[in-house]
DNA sequence: GTTAACATACGACGCAAGTCGTACTATTGT
DNA sequence: ACAATAGTACGACTTGCGTCGTATGTTAAC
């Protein structure tokens, strides 16, 4: 059976603001510009300025636009997992010359971590060395 | 008694071209602008626009600035860890809420990683584990 | 001493991101 | 019916990045 090639544009990489966006939508799921709008009250950013923005991101293929009934409701086109492999892949090779390690020590020298957190590394540690995911 | 200016105003990320840049003074040590420029054959770009390029960075408090003789040499004001260890930080905070597990999980999935690098790792867990540097 | 080669300085432009004001349209409440 | 409300569309402006052309200065070579 034929694997069907998906013709992938390529989506660009979210910028800051638009990080944002994601991230509520990612969290709440679909959701109309007001509720991102109140979802990000703490910005102080205009109702208009997160409408625009949210326009341009469908217009990049970002986000996913779909009517209901008076307004529009927005969805993240790409799954968070996947937006941030690629986000990770880019700055990997913009600034660790493709290290992993060398991200990782990164990661771990700019905060503390807890030794929950670094057991759970090593968890994933294994299941990609086993699993060669 | 005089104040001492604070010496850490908080340098600005740099950005993807300034990176380029900064990538080759790292390995490269101290340059002059036309020792980046032929450093960046491959990018096509002109003299002039390094040039400014590494001045505007020098403005920033990116780089270093000295006379030698006939013209002037550039250096980076930061290590290269120290960036790397700040731009881990702000894609931790910006896509990761901040979980260094994530970001481990997104790299490794972005790209395959030798065993050899994946012992790497642990080592470096472990280092972090006992000394909690 | 003039010229060629090489350096810096500086202003300008195109483009993208982020911001918002304003115009327009559709729904609702009285 | 009409004003108030809530939504979208669109154009404009600001700022920063990346790019370069051109002007200007300085050393070296004939």
């Amino acid at each position: 059976m034929k694997k069907r090639e998906q013709p992938k544009p390529t989506l660009p990489l979210p910028t800051e603001a638009e990080l944002e966006v994601l991230n509520i939508l990612w969290t709440t799921g679909p959701a109309t510009v007001r509720e991102v709008h109140t979802a990000l009250s703490g910005k102080q950013t205009g109702y208009t300025t997160v409408l625009k923005q949210m326009q341009v991101m469908a217009e990049k293929g970002l986000l996913a636009r779909s009517e209901r009934f008076r307004s529009h409701v927005y969805e993240a086109r790409l799954p968070k997992e996947q937006t941030q492999q690629q986000l990770a892949k880019n700055l990997l090779q913009r600034a660790f010359d493709g290290s992993t390690k060398n991200l990782v020590l990164g990661a771990l020298s700019s905060q503390k971590v807890s030794s929950t957190e670094l057991a759970e590394i090593r968890k994933i540690l294994d299941d990609f060395e086993k699993g060669s995911r």
